[in-house]
DNA sequence: ACACAAAACTGACCATAGTCAGTTTTGGAG
DNA sequence: CTCCAAAACTGACTATGGTCAGTTTTGTGT
């Protein structure tokens, strides 16, 4: 390693340091005032001041107002999904575990104040930027761990051997979504309701639509 | 009927005439100008110019440029939707049925240049104003329609009859829908790819996850 | 034909997301 | 310590979506 200046950078990178405390208190005033005041009423010129960063500042570290909601829910959505799957009982059947970990992304959406979901799920399948890449390479993370749901479904004998388990996940995951959008539509009032509705989707999808063979449903 | 003045308006009501055309040039120089240079780098000075109206005559006809883009999509969606049920095979399998509908749907973005697709699913499930709710008015109305090509197969004996027919529709449009963002995200990069995904869930959702009782599904 | 109220229209104006030329800070070389 | 180039930062500036007070057009009663 090379000469190290006496006057300060006690650790290496000062400016790696900076950056990151800038990074952070960026997220931070967003957050709050998103919180506050909701995603479009918030100014970006606003944010920078709380940061305590001039405007132009703003966008080196989310080159747009969307990147920003991009960056701020990351972390949210990446420690819920996480804690979510964690609190996963292994011995419940693929029904309840999908209910209790798309259940509980429903729970995140719920606290949030003033539309900030309707905001991020708007922008979430379309926006560009270094933090929605992050964003949706989650996605696709989370997909894969519905997947690995299904698999061991299958081990346990509970799904059929044949059953693709990514194809399954993206129908899946297509239902949570959907009953997503009709709520941050104004459908559905209650997080009950809504799960309810996904809980019904989902029992429908293992069950299947097809009348089985050979036997009458019916008397 | 009262009078008529002998100066203009032959039929009744010049003033509507007059606003119906106004609206439709709108309508119409949007289309060309989104078709062309995409819905981001139109601007809403441009439409107005190319409609010959005044900036602020736009925004008596949309509230905003959102809404802009839902009087535009609303009817080639509609004309689309209303041509694939027509031109449904009553005969074929549920399957085929909805692969042809939805299928449908994805031609009619994979029309549009310049991710005016993007834009507009961006917003379907978010905007606010007279000509979003009648899009969402007619995705409802797309759901019931779908409900009742599931309910007609449970009438010809291929679903089983304690199927909810909305409950099945919401899974199906979901699976749609699911497929039609990712498109959008720009993965899937030709429509036979996205039909092919889109008959993968459809044919998984009718035959269900559950092992079948009884009967091991291996040799 | 005229007067008048209601509806429709308009473009100058405002607020804000995003840019960029110029300034400050950083970290190493001599 | 001094000097320098690169990185980081900044706020005046630009472009555009949306507003609204004032103007024009329309329909109707006399």
């Amino acid at each position: 390693m090379s000469k190290i200046s006496s006057k300060r950078a006690a650790e290496p990178g000062a400016r790696e340091r900076n950056k990151l405390d800038k990074r952070d208190r960026i997220a931070a005033a967003a957050w709050e005032l998103f919180a506050r005041d909701g995603f479009e009423a918030t100014t970006t010129a606003a944010v920078a001041e709380r940061a305590g960063v001039g405007k132009g500042t703003l966008f080196l570290y989310a080159p747009d107002k969307d990147d920003l909601l991009m960056l701020v829910m990351h972390d949210r959505l990446a420690e819920r999904t996480d804690r979510a799957f964690a609190t996963l009982s292994a011995r419940a059947a693929l029904p309840e575990q999908l209910s209790h970990v798309f259940g509980s992304l429903y729970e995140l959406y719920a606290e949030q104040p003033r539309g900030i979901g309707v905001a991020f799920v708007r922008l979430v399948s379309t926006a560009r930027g270094p933090n929605a890449d992050r964003v949706h390479a989650m996605t696709q993370a989370t997909l894969s761990r519905i997947a690995s749901l299904v698999r061991t479904a299958q081990e346990r004998g509970d799904v059929a051997d044949d059953v693709l388990p990514m194809v399954a996940a993206a129908n899946l995951f297509a239902a949570y979504f959907f009953v997503l959008f009709g709520w941050l539509s104004g459908l559905s009032p209650t997080i009950e309701i809504l799960r309810s509705h996904l809980d019904a989707m989902i029992a429908l999808q293992v069950r299947g639509l097809a009348k089985p063979h050979g036997k009458p449903s019916k008397g």
